[in-house]
DNA sequence: GTACAACTTCAAGTCGACTTGAGGTCAAGG
DNA sequence: CCTTGACCTCAAGTCGACTTGAAGTTGTAC
């Protein structure tokens, strides 16, 4: 496969995958001229990193989990702990969201006035300020914009 | 109250307050001398910005809700399809969140012969490859260490 | 055989939310 | 009065994951 064919199946710009090559997280088998070679193997591999990006892993940490070798070796301890810490983000972001939901209804005049929302706003005080961790949870969902256009 | 207090009441550093007060987030009621003055409803306003940030609004968002007078005017709208998004997000991290969960105690020899994994693969290309919104979901949860650091 | 779209490299730019550093000012305690 | 440390400003740097652009090369269809 050429780099085309990997672009249109994994729907990933080349940019991104010789940005991933460049970094070690995958391999093109060989050259073509100038041109990359890829496997098909490579697809899974994007999978995999794809996931891992949406699991929360930086690329670095996906980078050791592929290791050098072909097929990954993935540490079953680091993999709980990551699903620990999703479970930590994912009550925050459900607390979040039902406050969120309360909020749109909320009959009260102003939302500083309903007790609901002056919850989640502790709740929030308290989990992204005055803590060390925490911070920098962003998930930005659609905000995209920018980058797919152009 | 003065900066420092600020700072001890909130848990955020100096850079960041004169940082949001440069955005227009926050707003020192005064000077004493160079030295900035600020009433005790920043403190609000602070938790009202870390309970945006947390559910996914970006600072400028977050500046259209507090608006240039005291107090917020919050699309209610806005809050509900807000909602929706983190449901969304939510909805994916758990199924990653499950996936890793079995990921780590699955008896298949490697992760790729393991079919629940696969199928967390297939997720993961469907949800992240392919698509256009969805990118840049990160959470990096506790991934403060060099900031909080020195 | 030649045009040209598609590829290549490498350096630099982008985005958001801050942080850091240099160099300067000044309010308050001794 | 004088020191000092907390505060100030402004420009530049950082971090991660890419993207963009310029300039050059080349496989391939005609």
């Amino acid at each position: 496969m050429d780099i085309s064919e990997v672009v249109r199946r994994s729907g990933l710009p080349a940019s991104t995958l010789r940005y991933y090559e460049e970094k070690g997280l995958i391999r093109s088998t060989g050259r073509r001229g100038l041109h990359r070679v890829f496997s098909p193997v490579v697809l899974e591999q994007l999978a995999l990193i794809a996931l891992g990006r949406t699991a929360g892993f930086s690329l670095d940490e996906i980078q050791v989990m592929l290791g050098s070798g072909g097929d990954l070796h993935i540490d079953r301890q680091m993999l709980s702990s990551k699903a620990d810490e999703l479970d930590t983000t994912i009550r925050k972001l459900t607390a979040m969201r039902d406050g969120l939901r309360h909020a749109a209804v909320c009959s009260a005049p102003s939302h500083m006035e309903c007790p609901k929302f002056r919850r989640l706003l502790n709740l929030a005080a308290a989990g992204a300020i005055g803590e060390k961790n925490t911070r920098n949870l962003k998930s930005s969902h659609l905000k995209t914009g920018k980058n797919s256009n152009k």
